[in-house]
DNA sequence: TATGTATGTTTTAATATTAAAGTATTATCC
DNA sequence: GGATAATACTTTAATATTAAAACATACATA
């Protein structure tokens, strides 16, 4: 008893450092990512998009943003990119008139066999500073806390 | 013996699940809170800057770019966005004129005292789904994680 | 001490991203 | 079954960010 509303303080520091951590991984991360990806001509956003639907298949604009982290709107605008390119084609959903179905071209299929394996290997080589099951750990620990959405 | 030249194939698979996880939970996270600030009027970067700011005090440009994790050439500009509404100021270093020292002024210093605490406990509320051992492991990892610079 | 080179910042032009409003289609429900 | 709300996507206008070039200062060294 009693113990229900102690002070956060420590808490937070806890929490802000980790924050921090968190945040600067991942931007350390998606910087080393995108600037690999400038040779071949492709933002971190088009390379999600063709990764999604390569190894997941077909979907909608609505769940591509989900999966990106990003608008709606801003799909939109990269779906047009990568259409221009022949990466990718888009289909009215004939069971449902407002969704727009994405799918990846053969051009895009064989872009990502192309530059997918060394990418692979850049990560592999990445977290090369953590054991196989601190990786496991860390995945684990950022599932968990990445399944909240937003909050607002 | 013999284990030195496996096949990284499975090591791969974890790595970009693994990696996937983290460029999620980081971006839920950077999400959550650039929506919270929205109302402050704020952006994560300027939100970012002040933080460094008034936790670490007067610092160069340079050094803020790479602890906000942007170019040099956006920090001029979001810089001046801050100094527009008076929340830092830019000295010349007399040591070595060609560094811009920033520092947090009285109004800048106000804004973080007021809208940190919030911040603080929405992110506690955030990380609540771990323990505090999960975020100082979750931490830990990050860390050695983040502390590979660009490899290009 | 002149000169080439490295470093720190700003400028510029282009692109990426967003919030908000608009459009089209489907679902709800009196 | 027709109004109303909800959903999916696009458009628009504004802002954020970048890469590259330009600029300014300091450093090295011949």
């Amino acid at each position: 008893m009693g113990t229900k509303y102690t002070s956060n303080a420590t808490e937070e520091v806890l929490v802000l450092d980790t924050l921090i951590k968190v945040l600067r991984s991942a931007g350390t991360l998606e910087k080393n990512v995108s600037d690999w990806l400038l040779q071949h001509q492709l933002t971190i956003t088009q390379f999600g998009i063709l990764e999604a639907l390569y190894f997941s298949g077909e979907m909608n604009a609505s769940l591509l943003a989900h999966k990106v982290l990003r608008t709606c709107g801003n799909i939109t605008y990269v779906l047009d990119q990568l259409s221009t390119r022949d990466l990718i084609s888009r289909h009215k959903n004939p069971e449902d008139r407002r969704e727009v179905m994405v799918r990846i071209s053969a051009t895009g299929k064989e872009l990502i066999q192309t530059i997918f394996p060394e990418h692979a290997a850049r990560m592999a080589d990445f977290f090369k500073v953590l054991t196989r099951s601190e990786t496991q750990k860390l995945g684990a620990l950022c599932k968990t806390l990445g399944r909240q959405e937003r909050s607002t």
